[in-house]
DNA sequence: CGCCATTCAATTGTGCGCAACTTAATTGTG
DNA sequence: CACAATTAAGTTGCGCACAATTGAATGGCG
């Protein structure tokens, strides 16, 4: 509300951007908190935090996979996965098992418990959606926004990282 | 509630609210740790996490705030802030002292090396919006459309609490 | 005035996220 | 085959987020 309006970038001065960027880092970071603590109060009933859904919506969608695999679809290290994954194993929900054929890689696989669980948490979706107030095509919508940020942000990463390693071919 | 039926919804199936589910809720999150990630990088020049930034944003606005009030701003508790800004006082970036006044309450002032460090950000949130490949007009429309979301989310929240306590109308 | 409810910060405990490091298994190369 | 490089999990350490609790100060009310 202060001052104004920007129509595009022109001159704006780095005081105002510093507002803005305010704004904006606030707004994400706000929103994500938010989303959680939403997610935490229905996920409560499933004995689930939020992490713990994404990855048990990851393994009702595959079945079984590789710690490795799992951190792919996430974006998650070992360091948050292995401590999780332990949390689940402790809840029944899944086991853990190296794998005979590569013993370095430990094999997730759902339970009859877990699996189970998928049936309660069909409505958790609903649930989430009602409380936004959003409809299916603006939920869309701002996924696509959100991915692009990311995708931007992941690759800006890093050509800023100092480090800067080139060769980041992933499989 | 059960049966209602939503905005945008027809009669889309359970499975595939759960994989959009999956989607949005993923996005959100992914959006938010590669904000987390660029901004990182960046601000390890100043010295500064993500959250400690989002402070010194606030103190460089309102020059000097009792924690309650920074709390307000950042949506932040004193279980967050107190620890954090124990860091930052112990960086020399603000400095906290009981009010005389009313000895509840501790006020967080910049220091002077705090107020100098405004000078450095300056230039953050430029290497932010680069980073994003958005212009300002997008990043105030993505803003817009996340504040929606936070209300949104945040309102659903308190309806949402098992306790559900009627008497809710905090401050 | 005396007592109780409220308010503000701080503390404790749990879990996530990430960097850095360790350990063990596998792969590649000579 | 032997040995270095790579890969997968796990571990450690730090900081944030949040619920729940504690403790001190304040305000209200009889």
């Amino acid at each position: 509300m202060a001052g104004a309006s920007y129509p595009g970038t022109m001159d704006t001065p780095d005081d105002d951007w510093l507002r803005l960027d305010q704004q904006i880092c606030f707004s994400l970071h706000a929103a994500s908190r938010a989303f959680n603590g939403v997610y935490r109060v229905i996920l409560k009933d499933l004995g689930l935090t939020y992490p713990q859904y994404l990855v048990m919506l990851v393994l009702w969608e595959h079945g079984e996979l590789p710690v490795k695999k799992l951190g792919e679809h996430l974006r998650l290290d070992s360091g948050t996965l292995s401590p999780l994954l332990k949390r689940l194993e402790a809840a029944g929900l899944v086991t853990r098992e190296r794998s005979a054929r590569d013993e370095r890689s430990v094999q997730v696989r759902l339970t009859e418990e877990g699996t189970e669980l998928r049936r309660r948490a069909l409505q958790v979706p609903r649930r989430i959606a009602a409380s936004t107030g959003f409809g299916a095509a603006e939920i869309r919508a701002l996924r696509a926004r959100l991915d692009d940020l990311t995708t931007a942000l992941d690759a800006a990463a890093l050509s800023e990282t100092p480090g800067g390693s080139p060769a980041d071919a992933r499989s």
